[in-house]
This record gives structure tokens, sequence and C-alpha cells, in this order.
DNA sequence: GCGTCACATAAGTCTGTGCTTATCTGTCGC
DNA sequence: GCGACAGATAAGCACAGACTTATGTGACGC
């Protein structure tokens, strides 16, 4: 189900979180800077999001580095190519992405 | 903020919903049929998918008909756009992404 | 070994949400 | 008008989830 993965998106701190790292890979604490947010919350964010498969971790000593996890990102293509036939087509974007989703 | 949308679709009661909608239009009514859900249940769900762009209403009478807004879908695409970078160009790509996690 | 750091987990609290039953609004056929 | 129907709204309840503080685990420098 879809569901883990649609509700870990639903957080706007989880969200934020996904963001910073789609810009590059980091640890929990990079995370955390400039954010008014606990280390246990953090931490319970990335466990959401690693969990939807959202994000996956890579232990490097004591730090535990968080990178996107493109297979997440896949299985929103996916279930929105189900709807294709509503996509309005006009949106050069949209139309770019689907293609890349028939491959 | 896409929190809505994503609100919205972490149900699943709601996405099958939408899923009957993305057949073809139905009144309230008929999305009834075949799930074991109250009216008022059915009503609270869809005023939720439309109110994330979703789902769109066209009264009828007494009825009202409900289908599928296009332009929420494009929401998630466009949000899914921006991660571009990390969509897997083919299947293959995928794969191996995946074995390259399974170290 | 020992203290410190990076992070995870435990337990409790508070808010949000999905359900229920009851009731209201509005439209139809007669 | 009146009863029946389609649907929305109200109020209450139970559970999920996002946060907190406190503690646990494992890796590092000395």
């Amino acid at each position: 189900m879809e569901s883990d993965i649609f509700r870990a998106l639903a957080d706007p701190t989880r969200r934020s979180v996904f963001e910073k790292l789609a810009v590059g890979a980091m640890n929990a604490s990079d995370l955390r800077r400039g954010i008014a947010i606990s280390q246990p919350a953090m931490s319970q964010h990335l466990a959401v999001l690693r969990s939807a498969g959202l994000v996956r971790e890579r232990r490097d000593g004591r730090f535990v580095n968080y990178e996107v996890d493109p297979e997440g990102l896949a299985r929103i293509g996916r279930w929105l190519a189900r709807y294709r036939a509503y996509w309005p087509r006009r949106i050069d974007d949209l139309k770019t992405l689907l293609k890349d989703m028939d491959q």
C-alpha cells in the first residue's frame, strides 16, 4: 500500500527534511541546523521517511548519513502513472516525467 | 503547501474512492456500493478529497456527481518533478539501484 | 577504561483525525 | 404541501501521530 509514503509526506517537517536531502546527503545533526526541532523528533521523522522507502541510511562510524532513496519517488511515480488519463497535457514537466516513467 | 494533498491520499479508503472516480464520475451513493462505510463517513472523505483539490463536484438536482480534478494530480506531478534528478531513467537503472542497496 | 558525541528508543502528553449516531438542508414525485 | 430521498453538518468517542524528557547503545579521542 502507498499509505506509508503519503502519510510520511503529509507532514511539512518531513517534507522539508526530504527537500534538504534532495540537495545532498546529510547526517541527522546537519539536518537539524536551522530548524527548531529536538534530536529525538528528527530521529523519529527520519525513521518514518526510511520505513516509507523515501530515504535510506549509510552508516559512517558514529554518524549516519541519510540520502534520498529513488525507489520511494518511483513508487509515487508509478501511482501517479495510473491516472495518466487525467493529466493535463500542456504541462511540459509532466510530459517529460511521463516519458521517463514509460521506460 | 502539499500537506492537504498527501494527507488526503494517506487514507486507504480515500485512495480507493479516488480510484473509483478515476474510472468515471459517480455520486456519493454509488461510491458507497460495495464498501462498508456510512453515508456521513463517505461525505466527510469526499470533503477532504475536494478541499485537497483531488476531486471536484458537479451538482445535478439532488445528486452530487464527483469527478477527478486534474489539477490535484498536476500538483503531485509538479512536486515529483522537483526531484527528477533522483528518478531512475530506466527500469534497468532501478534494478541496479536495488541491487546496490542489498550491498 | 572513560567521558563524549551521534543517534535510537522508551514512555508520557496533547492534538488531529476517522468513525459513529443524530439532525439539518435541499430536491424530487405525488 | 408532504413524504421520501441525497447529501451535509454537528457532536462525541477512540485511536493515531507528533512532540516532549529521560535513558540506552555504540563509536570515537584521550
